[in-house]
DNA sequence: TTGCCTTTTGGAACCGGTTCCAAAAGGCCA
DNA sequence: TGGCCTTTTGGAACCGGTTCCAAAAGGCAA
């Protein structure tokens, strides 16, 4: 049943060296002798087993994606971003998706040492440190996508720009005119994992800073992630004597606890109150949030094209690939009540 | 770098053939001999190549899942279900996504005659004619999940029991005392795909018969699907002299058209109208929506062990499992305006 | 026709496992 | 101690490709 290529040898009535030849390719064939070949393949209805290639090459012509791919929808579209990019090559996809610590472990080892990859890409995880052991130490090439924890180095990765993404919002408020803009973000002293708000802030400051606004402390509060308790820090900000227009969330979830904080109080958002978001979820767009969006899909890609180039050449220095945000306009913003103020 | 089986059974002073019992866990070797082997296989820190095993064995030892997987948060969450199912297996699991009908034209050609799988799961495709004789003439195993057309026969498969879940979802409402309760729809006529609204129409019809209620069908409406579609249908019904006191939506979408046609009339829901939906997508739990949830995790799940048995036995009988669907009650139900008009 | 250089070709050796067969070792009894 | 049966062991052959080397074929000038 199956056909090997010494089949196609002796049908075509040439040595399994010229067979090869033909299949990969090579230059060094004549075209009568390809013809011949190519019809007994044509004939035999012959597929050469990739088993056998990647032994013979002393490749996997596999490459692995670790993430925590079903806990986040945003996870799931730069997943896609990684399957379509890889469609294209001759790597096959292999997933890994890691909820528990222990899995993740697991995972971590298992491919970095079971020659079963060439490559790995590694997903929205905040590496712990004996991971991080595992990966540094590891011979497999990896590349990281989503995960700007400076410590984790040595590596070519694919980040969002954060800071850009806090500018970006921000500029968008000061844009319409508003001059008083809080900021509500997770903690700051959170390890690396949370590291992206204090970006955001950063972008936040360098906007407000651009503009000739000196931003006041009162209106930047932070607490743990979560949309009940940005609701809190919003009903703190809001019930000062002079609160703010405009209110920058560092994620829509937060952002939605702002909203819920503003209707409490009978404001009307956006004529009483802008709201900025960060990361379009999908209820982002149910809710109508004006919010930045993070090219995810382009990141999965982007990680991929990365892997590869380090797979054809590991001495290459690691590269950390930059990706710009985007501000989605929707209808939680619009000029502050009294016209800007100016 | 690599270090083989040779080189473990030098070390250890055997023969490879003995390397290779140990690794396999062959009862046919002494204590004395197993021992030293391991030892030998810790010092080197040898791990065999799963591609050399493949080779050897003449199986992929990898299965794909094919599925449209992003499109729709359901195929991620059976995609869950068949990740964690394989996890614990010594398969890997290869993913492709088909988004448009021609990538998935070729994904199942190359899937079916490249040697490059065990297996494949189909996920949530309606398969086309051609595609369909692919998969009948190919002689990779192949089982179905969510793909109940009749036409395709000669897999295993798991589905859904829609007909149980419209029933489910009927009682629920015969229960708090309606009588009165229509039914919208995507059409029947439409293809295959759209056999789920059929199901559930059956369901539906049963679950009043038993009850003893003769349907008016003038309170059954189907047509495109949508959520704006349904909202018209619903205006129809709750426009007529004598409304239903419920509406049980064909899909959470479709309820959502309902809900809105609701709100338009200036009916409360659930005071004025009880509402059921079908899914359980992530907007029903946002909006209070009582629903149908169907066990996607499991059904991916499911759906691996289907294969894995069929990989094991090409040759049994194909198998279909039929899920139970659930009910999740919110609030959009409850007991009818009049006490139930009994 | 011969000699030399280039292109094309055949096939052995190899990648790293598994499996099977024959031989060696071990156990038991007379 | 020898004979017989069972358990354990070694290694050749194999899975189906790729690669490299040597040999054959082809081309051209003298």
């Amino acid at each position: 049943m199956p056909t090997t290529i010494r089949d196609v040898a002796r049908v075509a009535g040439v040595g399994l060296g010229t067979v090869s030849r033909v299949i990969n390719n090579s230059p060094q064939v004549s075209e009568s002798t390809r013809r011949r070949v190519l019809d007994a393949i044509e004939a035999l209805d012959f597929h050469p087993s990739p088993i056998a290639r990647r032994l013979s090459l002393g490749k996997t012509l596999t490459i692995a994606a670790i993430a925590p791919f079903f806990t986040r929808p945003a996870t799931v579209e730069r997943l896609r971003g990684v399957e379509i990019a890889i469609a294209g090559t001759e790597y096959d996809l292999i997933v890994f998706n890691v909820e528990s610590p222990e899995r993740r472990y697991a995972t971590l080892r298992e491919v970095t040492c079971s020659q079963r990859v060439d490559g790995a890409l590694v997903i929205s995880l905040p590496p712990s440190e004996q991971e991080l052991e595992i990966l540094q130490s590891s011979s497999v090439p990896v590349v990281l996508i989503d995960i700007n924890s400076p410590e984790v180095n040595g590596f070519s990765r694919v980040v969002i720009d954060d800071v850009a993404g806090g500018r970006l919002a921000t500029e968008h408020l000061i844009g319409l005119g508003h001059r008083r803009i809080g900021y509500i973000s997770d903690s700051f002293d959170e390890p690396s994992l949370y590291t992206a708000s204090r970006m955001r802030y950063l972008g936040y400051r360098e906007a407000l800073r651009k503009a000739g606004i000196v931003p006041a402390e009162a209106w930047h509060r932070h607490g743990a992630h979560g949309r009940y308790e940005a609701e809190q820090l919003a009903l703190h900000i809001l019930n000062l004597g002079d609160p703010p227009t405009a209110i920058f969330a560092a994620s829509d979830t937060q952002a939605i606890g702002v909203m819920e904080a503003a209707r409490k109080m009978g404001m009307n958002v956006p004529r009483d109150l802008s709201v900025v978001g960060y990361d379009d979820i999908e209820l982002a767009e149910h809710m109508g949030l004006t919010t930045i969006r993070q090219p995810l899909f382009e990141s999965g890609a982007e990680g991929v094209r990365l892997l590869l180039q380090v797979i054809a050449d590991q001495a290459a220095a690691p590269e950390t690939i930059r990706l710009p945000t985007e501000l989605v306009k929707r209808h939680t913003t619009a000029r502050p009540p009294n016209g800007g103020s100016l």
